[in-house]
RNA sequence: GGGGGCGUAGCUCAAUUGGUUAGAGUGGCGGCCUGUCACGCCGGAGGUCGCGGGUUCGAGUCCCGUCCACCCCGCCA
């Protein structure tokens, strides 16, 4: 008898319809279920597009019949059958629910032992975290993770799509490549042409895109992964996926109608949600001010009020004596909410560290009276209550929850509360489903103990009316850099890079790097701007974020195929793995004894 | 580097104050069933309680060490 695959197959498992009554068709895939009633089995065929019943019977076809009492979960079959209209049976919560193939010829691929991951009980049984990733291949053969890769896949062409019409070319760049000390970490690859020496996987195509403009391709992308040997978290991987874009004569202005162009299709094509565009803007101080935040979810308000010179002068000398006396004010719908324990708990809360190490928190329950119930309402006295209620927006009922520290904490410590009241208060229910929002003028600095470091990188222009500050003041120069957030997740970052060489000179200057320092890490780039280089800036967006973000998926592993455990291991591959003395000796590499080992 | 924290049947989990033979659901196996759709019913099978050590008459449970999924801080220009 002739294979069924050699007919091939003449639709997929998910697009039959009441309309292909009578056909003949015939399906492949995998055994979704099986249940067997006796002189009626049903088996469910599953592929990546969908499910379709399948029912076997003796006055169906015996034969066929016998050999799906055999069928179990998984097993990989081909099924020929008539299609037949379930009419009033039909099953309302399947999307080929109004049909059903009568089986008439069965082939089994190959069998399955019983799976560790139950692949039918996608949604309803969430298998250890260890169990997927070893399993990895059966994990992904879950519906709503196929789901993710699909729409994955459908994002990354239709950004290849959008940017080539738009008249970027896709160009590659290396990703073994020269290793510069500072930065991310870079994981390093031995060279045995060169022993001794190093290759070091690329953070990003930083340079090269660079260098790009300079040979005159004056629009770039490429959808690349980076390598960083950094710790790990929920959303971050180490190796991770950047649509890299970089363009020539570019402005921030320039550059950004392009990427909300990219957006808002990628967003209308694949989600159905129609972008507001231009998205709005907000510099990084704005940002901080008003959320404590340079990735503010701007769906819901709670805004950070400022109250430090109103209570400069109170007897309050935990108020008066702070750098930043600043609360959020909670609408009294939300009253209830703040019962004494609630707020006992808020207040070590904003004292753990991770979300800030305020020292503490002050709060107050305004009444009818507008008079304040509130620990401190005392030593503030009634006249300041009630001018902090008015300068807070503060209405009969509402809770006000104050920090008094330095800048870094007070900040942190309130963003930290605002998303976790965001959380609880149930703030977005009702909230527009994607909010973004372009972040501009980071500081190009920031201080640290070894003096100036950029913010961005080095190559990140100064806004021009900032340059005279380099030497004054580098901690008030700010940068013509800009981040791409949506709803509190930063998906992309970029600037317009300097292109001129005295203002590159002063930049490393500042940062301290000597002039054999510079020589040694940039040489090829500096020397490649002697050569005419155009004005050019771009921007680098995590495709795996907003992937993640697209699918609402609650984890970078659930986008990414075969991703690594939050200590790098690959639990199925089992690498990292040690290498062969041989091998080792080719590149010259001995490893010093390993801590613990005897 | 630091903090939190999971690990018991193939899978997901339970097991009271340290006490008899470590249970349930699901899956798997055998049987029955002609309209199931998380099918149902009956039967029996299935365990290195992560690993190592200790306390105890007795440890899944307590102590010490260790490995480890996962989450967070630092880190990620």
């Amino acid at each position: 008898m002739p294979s069924l695959l050699d007919k091939g197959r003449t639709h997929d498992c998910g697009s039959l319809r009441a309309s292909d009554d009578g056909r003949d068709v015939v399906l492949f895939g995998w055994v979704h279920r099986q249940r067997d009633r006796g002189g009626r089995i049903f088996v469910l065929l599953r592929d990546r597009a969908g499910i379709t019943q399948v029912v076997f019977g003796p006055d169906i076809d015996a034969a066929a019949h016998e050999l799906a009492a055999g069928l179990r979960a998984e097993y990989c079959v081909a099924i020929a059958g008539k299609v037949i209209s379930r009419g009033d049976n039909a099953n309302p919560d399947m999307e080929t629910g109004a049909i059903e193939v009568e089986g008439h010829e069965v082939e089994i691929f190959s069998a399955s032992e019983p799976t560790p991951i139950n692949i039918a009980d996608d949604e309803r049984l969430d298998a250890l975290e260890t169990t997927r990733l070893r399993y990895r291949y059966l994990d992904l053969r879950r519906p709503s993770l196929q789901r993710n890769f699909i729409l994955r896949s459908k994002l990354a062409t239709l950004t290849r799509q959008t940017l080539a019409e738009g008249g970027f070319l896709e160009l590659e760049t290396p990703y073994m490549v020269k290793y510069t000390p500072g930065g991310a970490r870079n994981f390093l690859v031995p060279s045995r042409l060169s022993p001794g020496k190093f290759y070091a996987l690329a953070e990003s195509p930083q340079i090269f895109k660079q260098l790009f403009m300079v040979s005159g391709f004056d629009k770039y992308f490429q959808i690349t992964r980076c390598f960083r040997d950094e710790d790990l978290r929920n959303d971050r991987q180490p190796e991770f996926t950047q649509i890299d874009i970089e363009m020539s004569f570019a402005t921030p202005d320039r550059l950004f109608v392009e990427m909300e162009a990219l957006m808002t299709r990628v967003w209308r094509e694949l989600l159905g949600v129609e972008l507001e565009a231009p998205f709005p803007r907000m510099p990084w101080a704005e940002a901080m001010a008003r959320y404590g935040n340079d990735k503010p979810d701007v769906r819901f308000g709670l805004e950070l009020q400022d109250i430090t010179d109103l209570v400069s002068s109170s007897s309050f000398t935990v108020f008066a004596s702070a750098e930043y006396v600043k609360g959020i004010c909670v609408p009294p719908e939300h009253a209830a909410h703040f019962s004494r324990g609630r707020l006992d708990k808020l207040t070590s809360f904003v004292k753990q560290r991770e979300h800030g190490g305020a020292k503490g928190l002050a709060w107050a329950k305004i009444k009818e009276d507008g008079s304040w119930q509130s620990p401190i309402a005392k030593v503030l006295g009634a006249e300041l209550c009630d001018q902090i209620a008015a300068k807070m927006g503060a209405a009969p009922g509402s809770t006000l929850l104050i920090v008094a520290d330095d800048f870094h904490t007070t900040h942190t410590a309130l963003s930290a509360l605002r998303l976790e009241l965001r959380d609880s208060l149930d703030l977005l229910a009702g909230a527009p489903a994607w909010r973004f929002l372009w972040v501009t003028s980071f500081p190009l600095f920031e201080s640290s103990d070894r003096g100036w470091v950029s913010s961005h990188h080095p190559f990140t222009s100064p806004r021009v009316e900032d340059i005279p500050l380099l030497d004054e003041d580098p901690g008030k120069v700010l940068a013509q850099a800009y981040d791409l957030v949506l709803n509190g997740n930063e998906i992309g970052g970029g600037s317009i890079r300097i292109h001129r060489s005295d203002v590159q000179a002063k930049i490393f200057e500042v940062l301290g790097l000597s002039k054999e320092e510079v020589e040694q890490k940039f040489a090829f780039l500096l020397e490649a701007f002697r050569y005419g280089p155009p004005p050019h800036g771009g921007i680098a967006f995590g495709l795996d974020r907003i992937a993640m973000l697209m699918c609402g998926a609650e984890s970078l592993r659930d986008v990414i195929a075969f991703p690594k455990t939050s200590r790098g291991q690959d639990l199925m591959t089992g690498c990292p793995s040690g290498a062969d003395d041989e091998q080792l000796a080719e590149l010259f590499i001995t490893h010093r004894p390993l801590p613990g080992a005897d």
